[in-house]
RNA sequence: GGGCGGUUGGCGCAAUGGUUAGCGCGUUCGCUUGACGUGCGAAAGGUUAUAGGUUCGAAUCCUAUACCGCCCACCA
């Protein structure tokens, strides 16, 4: 046996343990060696990644996602299970279209300049790029994903999945199309769906504004107005109405009344609507159906007419004064002649919040289009009896009230997008694509070649389908609990009749050690690859899972990278001493603690050795209680204090002086070898690389398999 | 506006109502004993954010308050 150098040094270990793994073939359930196990049906157990948005490279937080994926898959593996982590990437529409948008900024130029055809070319050599560089990382991180199973969101059988979803749906009359107010990307030029938005606060102004009162007589009109409050002056072109709550005494005179638009003049009613707020500014709001959300409804109620005023540029339209100005030059316009009118009573400071694209963070206009919609009331409800029968369960548990309180007042879901990234709707005629959550949704199960394989599914045929379908866990974080997590369920039920999986684990967030969130553009984003680099896989892996404590956000600090590293250098020298000894070869599935005979049978065991040999059982048994509720960073603790404590710095400097050399040897041998074991799903490469090592007469290819 | 999470040695975090509140990093002191100085042994460092309450007993349960963070929301 060849000398082993006195520190550990995983770089000239992870790529070449790598390599072995795949060349086992093991990472594919198909081709994983038969044990007693293995041949029971049930025993199955299958993970799909959340695949990431080929926008880029990964960053902390995805790197313990994946690694809180890989310690499940490994030690359900070890255990004999069937495993499946099907691997993958997100073509991810907007996000993916905004950053090769960005990339030809740089060359000053814009995706028109390029026309469809080659700025599409441009994405999918952006697609190679990026999308490799991602698989690539998960490699260097340890990943045991099935790579002969790897999916793109956008490739040809995927396609078909999104196809077939769509015309189901359809058929349905699910999917309809419609023209609807909808939140409109100025920079992107397109439709986004409500969650696809996000707030930002914003000083603004609260202009108060007198709507004068129709009346028979000129010198009374100039007396008696009506005052309403806004942010968005300029947006009282479109006005249709003025409402008023119908409890409020003070406008109770005016209701049914009408006033006359300024610098319109035309002739709008005033309504009594409970949407209205009697606490709020003067009490009476103007009415814009055509670019608010509230309005479009109080609109809707009262069948107001829907006047376009901005459009989908940003500027205004259907007024000729103001034809073609920018909103926000048109506000500072059109306040200017109110002023001189008279007709601003004040204007105040006011806080608000402003919706932004959550892609691009454009300012959000709301205009009426006419786009494509999915009907929610039935898909929600499937969804919620999933979650309320158990059938899918939150860990933590309190996440699924985020996933209750959406889905109850969930409304339809505006799928069709104007971009040129991502799948066409499958409508004759019709040119935009599909929102880029429509298709993930299908993910779970068009990765395991739905709608291909369905026939077969109904024959009981053994496929992909049936055999991993639905998964174990998706471990995913809690920003996407709606967005994506929400919709593979109900996607799941409606075409598979089951969900697609039992547990979803939200993971902790990775911020910064300030407390801040992790983020490339504000340059607190720290690179997995670059930990890995400078500490190896196995201790940034154990590092970030340290950290993992009930369902807190982590703030990152790389000493416990540098503890990792610590630890697998631990791990590497009690190796190294137990293996100095030359050890005789011991049986891999020696049953050293059962009645078959191991220990039972040794005539002078020691008490130090029952227990090292006590704490290794015990340790094994808290460790897997601990996965089983996915307890990630007490079980790492665990495996540590046992690995440090009760075997290097006590058992094994009581060995040095225990006289039965040749059993000593077989129980350290014995220990170590158990460790490693359970040490496997944290640090997979320096515990494989030992395991290579190891005097053990029946050895498996590989740990992996142990 | 509503909801959720957090606040424990210098820093990052544990502790499932019950001994002296633990761990990692850092700090100080001592160890060149043949696995490891990325190590071993020891030590210092905490009125558990604040104020009340429940209890034989509270970091832990309850009620407020403060600060930090996140999510949701149609007060124009």
């Amino acid at each position: 046996m060849p000398e082993l150098p006195k520190v550990y040094d995983p770089k000239k270990v992870e790529d070449k343990i790598y390599h072995l793994w795949q060349k086992s073939g093991f990472f594919n359930p198909d081709k994983l060696p038969k044990t007693k196990n293995r041949k029971q049906k049930i025993k199955n157990y299958c993970i799909v990644i959340p695949p990431p948005n080929i926008t880029g490279s990964l960053h902390m937080g995805h790197a313990l996602n994946a690694t809180i994926q890989d310690i499940l898959i490994r030690w359900r593996r070890l255990q004999g299970y069937k495993t499946l982590w099907l691997p993958g990437t997100d073509h991810a529409s907007i996000a993916t279209q905004n950053a090769v948008e960005k990339e030809l900024k740089k060359e000053d130029k814009t995706r028109f300049d390029l026309g469809k055809e080659k700025f599409l070319e441009r994405v999918w050599q952006w697609k190679i790029k990026y999308g490799s560089l991602i698989l690539e990382q998960l490699k260097k991180l340890g990943c045991s994903l099935d790579w002969s199973r790897t999916r793109f969101t956008l490739d040809n059988g995927y396609a078909k999945a999104v196809e077939t979803a769509f015309l189901h749906y359809y058929k349905k009359g699910w999917v309809y199309k419609g023209k609807r107010v909808v939140n409109w990307c100025l920079r992107c030029q397109t439709s986004l769906s409500d969650l696809e938005i996000e707030y930002k606060g914003e000083g603004g102004k609260l202009w108060y504004i007198r709507y004068p009162l129709k009346t028979k007589s000129l010198r009374l009109q100039a007396k008696s107005y009506i005052v309403v409050a806004t942010t968005r002056p300029e947006t009282m072109l479109g006005d249709t109405a003025v409402a008023v709550n119908s409890n409020d005494k003070r406008y109770k005179k005016l209701v049914g009344k009408e006033i006359i638009l300024p610098l319109t003049n035309r002739q709008i009613p005033i309504i009594a609507d409970k949407a209205v707020d009697l606490k709020f500014g003067t009490g009476a709001v103007k009415v814009t159906p055509a670019h608010d959300r509230v309005d479009y409804q109080i609109g809707r109620r009262h069948n107001l007419k829907i006047l376009q005023v901005i459009d989908e540029t940003g500027k205004i339209i259907n007024v000729e004064n103001y034809q073609g100005l920018k909103a926000l030059e048109a506000r500072e316009r059109i306040v200017e002649d109110l002023a001189s009118l008279g007709l601003i009573e004040k204007i105040e400071d006011y806080d608000h919040q402003v919706p932004v694209c959550y892609r691009c963070g454009t300012v959000i206009e709301l205009i009426p289009s006419e786009q494509w919609f999915l009907r929610m009331d039935k898909l929600a409800k499937m969804a919620i009896k999933a979650a309320k029968l158990g059938q899918v369960r939150f860990f933590p548990k309190r996440w699924e009230k985020v996933y209750f309180d959406w889905l109850k007042n969930v409304e339809d879901w505006c799928i069709s997008r104007q971009l040129w990234w991502g799948h066409k709707i499958p409508i004759k005629g019709e040119n935009d694509v599909l929102d880029t959550w429509f298709s993930s949704a299908l993910w779970p199960f068009a990765t395991l070649g739905w709608p291909e394989k369905a026939k077969s599914l109904k024959l009981k045929a053994k496929n992909d389908l049936n055999r991993f379908y639905p998964a174990d866990v998706l471990s995913t974080d809690r920003g996407i609990i709606n967005l994506w997590v929400a919709r593979m369920i109900f996607s799941g039920m409606e075409f598979m009749k089951r969900p697609p999986f039992k547990d979803v684990y939200i993971h902790a967030t990775v911020l910064t050690k300030e407390g801040k969130r992790m983020s490339k553009s504000l340059g607190t984003g720290v690179d997995p690859i670059n930990l890995i680099k400078k500490y190896g896989a196995d201790a940034t892996r154990f590092g970030i899972v340290w950290q993992v404590m009930g369902g807190q956000d982590i703030r990152f600090v790389e000493d416990n990278i540098v503890m990792g590293r610590k630890f697998c250098n631990k791990i590497w020298n009690a190796s190294r001493f137990v293996l100095m000894s030359k050890p005789a070869q011991i049986h891999t599935d020696l049953d050293f603690l059962g009645s078959q005979g191991g220990f039972a049978q040794l005539r002078k065991i020691t008490v130090a050795d029952r227990r090292i040999l006590k704490a290794l059982e015990k340790t094994m048994e808290l460790v897997d209680n601990d996965l089983e509720s996915f307890r990630f960073g007490p079980a790492s603790r665990k495996l540590y204090n046992f690995f440090w404590h009760d075997f290097c710095d006590i058992y094994i400097e009581k060995t040095k002086s225990q006289e039965d050399k040749k059993n000593t040897q077989r129980i350290l041998l014995y220990v170590l070898l158990t460790s490693l074991k359970i040490l496997h799903p944290f640090v997979p490469f320096i515990t494989e690389e030992i395991y290579q090592k190891l005097p053990i007469k029946d050895k498996k290819k590989c740990l992996m398999v142990g």
